[in-house]
DNA sequence: ATTAATGTTCAGAA
DNA sequence: TTTCTGAACATTAA
């Protein structure tokens, strides 16, 4: 992506933005000829509008007429930067990579998907193929919510756990949208105005390893490894199988 | 010096 | 065939 940035800002000149979408994760900056600039921003990569935060990072700018500055400040370098014309987009989009967004999918979509692996869940969630949308600390949290073992096979969850994670899915992404975003210490993740999120103050497990938790008040929040990313549960509100009297509650409330 | 980090992809092995 | 591990990408901070 870097070595083609001076050609990409040059395909990109001249051409109008005419809407900002998301798919999963990704940014998609649709452009009047129907192309697609798609921005990945993976693990620290930022879309800002306005000031450069530091000279060092900046992986694309866009400059628009009316002097307004849209750019992808990614201080990891990991993030990907894409054009893709509109048949190619469409290609994409129907290739399947993506599965069905995290905030659209229904129960029954979701077991459709995963139903029948042995994979455990919480790895399961991070299969953007699967679902999209979910990454290392929502999932951590949305397991929580809905009251699951992070372990647990996918081929032995219920319709209503299943049901349990499309509800817990839904509240823990609006509600972080809500707070636009989670800010942990290190400050990486900004809004498109560069200023911090607030949802880091609601998180129940993620980054709270030997922490008391929160919503029993019994269990401590173990942190375990899965598929190389950690994962962060209660082992009281999470069992295997059962389900704190809590978690009935707190999905009910929705 | 070592490790881990809100992510993904690849080769290779159970 | 499925699912896992380890390495890779690059940077920072504890």
């Amino acid at each position: 992506m870097r070595p083609n940035m001076e050609g990409l800002q040059k395909r990109l000149t001249g051409h109008d933005v005419v809407a900002v979408e998301r798919i999963g994760k990704r940014v998609v900056i649709v452009l009047s000829d129907q192309s697609r600039l798609i921005i990945e921003p993976r693990m620290s990569g930022i879309v800002l509008l306005g000031d450069v935060p530091s000279r060092e990072h900046v992986r694309l700018i866009l400059q628009f007429d009316d002097g307004q500055t849209m750019l992808f400040w990614d201080r990891r370098g990991l993030g990907t930067v894409t054009l893709m014309t509109a048949s190619k987009f469409q290609q994409w989009s129907d290739s399947g990579v993506i599965g069905p967004d995290a905030l659209l999918i229904d129960r029954p979509a979701l077991k459709a998907r995963l139903g029948g692996s042995r994979r455990a869940i919480k790895p399961a969630l991070l299969d953007q193929r699967a679902v999209a949308g979910i990454g290392n600390m929502y999932a951590a949290e949305i397991l929580h919510l809905a009251g699951i073992d992070p372990r647990t096979r996918c081929d032995r969850l219920s319709n209503p756990q299943w049901d349990r994670i499309v509800a817990a899915t839904r509240r823990v992404l609006n509600q972080a949208i809500d707070y636009e975003g989670s800010t942990l210490s290190d400050g990486t993740y900004r809004n498109a105005l560069n200023d911090p999120g607030g949802f880091q103050n609601y998180l129940q497990v993620y980054d709270r390893h030997s922490q008391t938790c929160a919503r029993c008040a019994e269990g401590t929040i173990r942190r375990i490894v899965q598929s190389q990313r950690s994962t962060f549960f209660c082992p009281v509100c999470q069992k295997r199988s059962g389900l704190h009297a809590s978690v009935v509650d707190l999905i009910a409330s929705d």
